[in-house]
DNA sequence: GTGCGTACTATCCAATGGGAAGCAACTTCC
DNA sequence: GGAAGTTGCTTCCCATTGGATAGTACGCAC
């Protein structure tokens, strides 16, 4: 944020994204339909499985398994399994997910705010 | 950005992000593989077909007409055709779409910066 | 011992995305 | 005058992805 007078084409010289390399890899993780979702519900505290279901409305089991696996394998969130019975596992935002989100909240406020003037009903 | 100490959560209560609402439409559009590629190419000018082809590197020519076709459906990208032969389109951001790209920008250049950190090789 | 709640995991099928080729329309070269 | 080239798409086919559903492990209540 303090070198927000930056264009990004100093970080991709020439203005060209490469196909393969490491940022797209993220950008995939990071900007996938369920990824922006989980990221910016962990907002709001650690939460277990069923209420980030409850909040990513829409998501299937499969999908919050596989961007959950994806979130913490680049270590965005962090999981934490409690032996109990029946079983709770709470996950939550690392220091480096909240980064992220601080980034990422801007754009889906921006989003809510002008949805209906660009999408209509 | 003058209101950045809000959470989303006023935007989307009980922090719950409707499946069927236009929010997630315009988020689908606009937080796409390429549609972000897209849309912070042209944060350096107006651009051509094979311009972006070149910048979005990896995109194939189905899903660049796509992206430009919905970006352009949501008044974010505008399309200006020229009469020439050979043909001359040029793409360019509205203002509605340089508004977009001040706050995805921020999040290109994070995903950029940490990407490395993150991903490994 | 049957059924329930929680957090997954597996399987199948429909939808989506990518690659390559084709096309339109005019210019330039031979 | 015909063939080939240029640019911005469009169409077709197939591999990959995503969603719905069902199943699993584990303890506990009844």
């Amino acid at each position: 944020m303090t070198e927000s007078t930056e264009t990004i084409f100093e970080q991709f010289p020439g203005g060209v994204f490469p196909a393969a390399c490491s940022s797209r890899v993220l950008l995939d993780h990071v900007m996938s339909k369920w990824g922006v979702l989980v990221l910016v519900s962990l907002t709001d505290g650690p939460q277990r499985w069923s209420d980030l279901r409850r909040r990513a409305q829409g998501i299937s089991e499969k999908m919050l398994a596989q961007t959950l696996r994806t979130l913490e394998g680049d270590g965005l969130v962090h999981r934490e399994q409690q032996p109990v019975m029946p079983p709770r596992v709470d996950y939550s935002l690392t220091p480096l997910g909240e980064e992220l989100a601080e980034v990422m909240v801007p754009l889906l406020r921006w989003v809510g705010r002008h949805a209906d003037e660009v999408i209509g009903t």
